[in-house]
DNA sequence: GCGTCCAGGTCTACC
DNA sequence: GGTAGACCTGGACGC
């Protein structure tokens, strides 16, 4: 295999360790991503059809952050290419982020404090930087199911329809394609993945996307929240949850009735909660009027420190 | 063992 | 506009 290294820089305060293998326990670009030893390696691919294999570490600090980048393909690529792997790398770290307006605004607020100071530096997940589609895979895995359904779901997902690359030792896969999901027909992705009448959802995303009636997460950026919004409730098995998952604007909030819970007892503290709908509604509301346009940032953080922020509400004031 | 319930939503039918 | 019921699947639970 050929490798190219290259050396990126960050806009500090980036934290490499909590971006990439974040304390929550999640994937962070995919739940075969390999993380070891403070590398992390994942499978790419490129807009050109290549894919290559990429191994990254950081040779920095939170406020020097330098990452180390070595990229493995089976071909030599082209300076168009090297150029894609760099800009695509920048957009799936978040590189080139600014945390500044954000961490202002959590001065003024009891509990945004307390998650940016755990977790200083981090920026929200790769998967979520990546593509309309594969948000998509996620959020519909995570309908209607416990946690250990939506990661066999979305393994099955990934092993059955994604690419695997072998590469520096390691093994890893990408995420399936919209045509690769709908070489299958609906009773063989449900049977082969386990993903039940989710097939359905699965594949109207897929055709969706590929047709462009859906559009890209770039294209749905430069859309006010709300119109973006409603572009992605068209498509079916996309709802108000599935939607504010995909779309990358600061304003959304995805709250589900497992994070509803968390949110509830930060907010409302001691008050019984109403049941599912009417919690989201009311969490959603308070996220609103509280966050502002930062509440997508003050999802990620809060229920990436979820366990510190219980651990204190557990020991009371002071 | 076996049956029943239900989970990190969404859709449809019905009011 | 609001809401009950159905939907794949598999783990937990009671018997």
């Amino acid at each position: 295999m050929h490798s190219l290294s290259f050396e990126l820089d960050a806009v500090p305060p980036f934290s490499f360790e909590l971006t990439v293998h974040n304390p929550a326990g999640w994937h962070w670009y995919s739940p075969l991503e390999v993380f070891s030893g403070g590398r992390v390696w994942i499978a790419l691919r490129l807009a050109t059809g290549g894919v290559v294999g990429l191994r990254l570490e950081s040779l920095g600090s939170v406020e020097r952050p330098r990452v180390l980048l070595r990229v493995f393909s089976q071909l030599e690529l082209a300076e168009a290419e090297a150029e894609e792997v760099l800009r695509s790398v920048e957009g799936l770290a978040g590189l080139r982020e600014d945390m500044a307006g954000f961490y202002r605004a959590a001065e003024e607020d009891p509990i945004l404090k307390q998650v940016v100071g755990d977790l200083y530096g981090m920026r929200d997940r790769a998967i979520f930087r990546d593509s309309v589609f594969t948000s998509a895979l996620l959020a519909v895995a995570f309908q209607n199911a416990p946690i250990n359904r939506t990661a066999q779901m979305l393994r099955l997902l990934i092993t059955g329809y994604g690419e695997r690359l072998d590469f520096d030792g390691k093994t890893s896969y990408m995420w399936p394609t919209p045509s690769a999901v709908l070489s299958a027909s609906p009773g063989e992705l449900a049977e082969r993945c386990r993903v039940g009448y989710r097939a359905g959802y699965i594949r109207s995303v897929a055709e969706a996307v590929s047709s462009g009636a859906c559009p890209t997460l770039g294209e749905l950026a430069q859309m006010p929240f709300h119109e973006a919004k409603a572009e992605l409730v068209k498509l079916r098995g996309i709802g108000d949850y599935s939607a504010e998952v995909i779309l990358p604007h600061p304003e959304s909030f995805p709250v589900d009735k497992w994070s509803a819970e968390i949110f509830w007892e930060l907010f409302f503290p001691g008050e019984e909660m109403p049941p599912g709908a009417q919690a989201i509604r009311l969490v959603r509301r308070h996220a609103e009027e509280r966050w502002g346009r930062w509440r997508r940032q003050a999802f990620t953080y809060v229920l990436c420190d979820r366990e510190n922020l219980s651990k204190r509400l557990r020991a009371g004031p002071g």
